[in-house]
DNA sequence: GCAATATATGCAATATTTTTGCATATTAAT
DNA sequence: ATTAATATGCAAAAATATTGCATATATTGC
């Protein structure tokens, strides 16, 4: 059965032509009874809610469109989205388009019951990007997926500032041969967060002697271990993309008989749970996802509710991240 | 702008008319011009898609109703769920209720835009899972979430097994001393995997010597391990309720430089990433989460498609665990 | 506190949208 | 090739949504 302004008209008590003139904005939204239509409204699945009602008036509802994987991060990443949709009482739903046949249906379609998108979409080229824009026109959308260029407001953390940090607090303690268990060079972000500690080193008259081409996961780490060991290059300062390597890399060296520090100081990225749990506790770069949350999910609000000029070209911002001194860089 | 009809009719050429009949099934969905009309009707976001049109002939679109954590599992649950979504052709949303006010009123605009859900409400008493029951009557629900009684159709990890299949485990290698690190005692699955253990050790004629009521986290872990080494029992066979503690136990007795499994032998329970990464490796009981979605979404399908008898009970439904086999229960 | 003004509401008329009867076209089955 | 079943379009009928007008209720200025 579908639902009408008559049904509406039976449940609140209000005649069916102020129904229809709450959903239509002819009275405002701010008044008892058109509080209680459009709740109503939203609750019985009237079919025209989204498209007739102003989002000043109604509960907003936004997606986060992205890949799923069974790694840490995401979990992090979806609670902070929720905490914040809470506090700015909005609605959230979160889609995984990894498996997705036609991208740009599925888009179509949901932006349908969304008012609009948080992307993130890491793997995606700058084709398809801009393909979506063309797409979806003026759809209020945010991406927080690290790229070179941005199509659409990008929020992204400051990997770049990342890997400088990192540089600084191996030179504050005296190392003075540097080596690096890169990312996946598809991936903006880690050759961001690779540049940053490679320039900050190189700025001070030093110079990254190894660079090991990691893809990220647990078993690299093991294998960069594996490789610096042939080269029998000891005291050295490494920077790894991430905790899983940098853990790896621990790992390796621990069932190898070296220490960590002594023989082979490292920093990680990310600040996953266990990096504090590792043995010795893992120095690394955290990343502040709450604070990101904030920031996309207020910005998006504003594209919602037309606050932001259309004509302008889309941004990046940088959220700055920081330093976790443990034990693996003394 | 609102889609009508007319706007349909306009987009796919077919007249008013056969739209018309085609959204309230007069015409067969399985024809080339009614899939035609439907997919746009999808996309477009025509009002009365899912209300008129029947769960045989368009994309089925379902929710995961849970309570985010920033837990790894819950990264694995997502990611399990997903992939089955592709397999099965159907549209999978998450949505998280864990901050919402008023869960029936969410549940109810939810229902409005899916076609059935899966809950995952661990921490949901009895009283307000009926309450759900009666406010949505037979719209299609499955819940995850283990818990004494069953209001819905429920499939969960058979966690008595997954304590029987550590105590078997333990008495093989010969062990006479057992312990147990408990979850929340609330925890309804925490108490079976407990029961799964003493029940087995028990009836060999051991008993559980040592029972330390933990919470799930990694601190409580360590916490045991002061509580035991307080009780000088050494040679203890320890199955913790979940790996986080298992592994915080471990960490606080390397820490004092006790001997993991010679000294503490210890199983957990999840299989979480960090369980084989971890030094030593970690014994524990793994859970097959794309079996359990496989089955859920399954049952969820058969429902939405009104192929299950509604007026037969709730069942559970128990699916296997393993014992992963490594180290630490030498 | 009271008039003046603005906002909200219901009824009934009007406009729009959806459904359906009927005639015809297309496809599938024998 | 013939028959039966299904699909399609036009136009009429039915259902649903919007709006003009009269009245009720709330808000503002003094």
């Amino acid at each position: 059965m579908t639902i009408g302004l008559k049904d509406i008209s039976k449940t609140t008590g209000y005649a069916i032509s102020t129904v229809s003139r709450v959903l239509t904005n002819k009275i405002r939204g701010s008044s008892v009874s058109a509080k209680e239509i459009l709740r109503v409204a939203r609750e019985m699945g009237y079919g025209k809610y989204r498209s007739t009602v102003s989002p000043e008036n109604r509960v907003i509802d936004i997606a986060l469109i992205t890949q799923h994987f069974s790694e840490e991060f995401y979990a992090y990443l979806y609670s902070a989205f929720d905490k914040m949709s809470l506090n700015r009482n909005i609605s959230l739903t979160i889609h995984s388009v990894r498996h997705v046949k036609s991208l740009l249906d599925e888009l179509l379609f949901l932006s349908k019951n969304h008012d609009g998108f948080i992307l993130f979409l890491p793997t995606l080229d700058p084709f398809s990007y801009n393909k979506i824009k063309e797409s979806m026109s003026n759809y209020p959308i945010v991406s927080i997926a690290p790229s070179f260029e941005a199509v659409f407001d990008t929020f992204t953390f400051d990997s770049y500032q990342g890997g400088a940090l990192a540089a600084q607090a191996f030179m504050e303690k005296g190392y003075e041969k540097f080596g690096i268990i890169r990312g996946p060079i598809k991936k903006w972000e880690a050759a961001l967060r690779r540049n940053g500690f490679k320039d900050t080193v190189e700025n001070e008259g030093y110079k990254v002697i190894w660079d090991y081409k990691g893809d990220y996961s647990f078993e690299s780490g093991e294998k960069a271990f594996h490789n610096i060991v042939k080269k029998r290059s000891k005291n050295i300062a490494i920077f790894a993309s991430n905790d899983q390597m940098a853990v790896g890399f621990i790992h390796a060296a621990l069932e190898n008989n070296q220490q960590v520090p002594k023989d082979y100081a490292i920093i990680g990225y990310d600040n996953i749970l266990f990096s504090k749990i590792f043995f010795p506790k893992l120095t690394t770069i955290d990343t502040d996802v709450d604070q990101l949350a904030e920031e996309v999910v207020d910005q998006l609000i504003r594209r919602i509710k037309n606050e932001v000029n259309l004509n302008r070209s889309a941004r990046k911002t940088l959220i700055p991240v920081e330093l976790i001194k443990r034990d693996t860089h003394k």
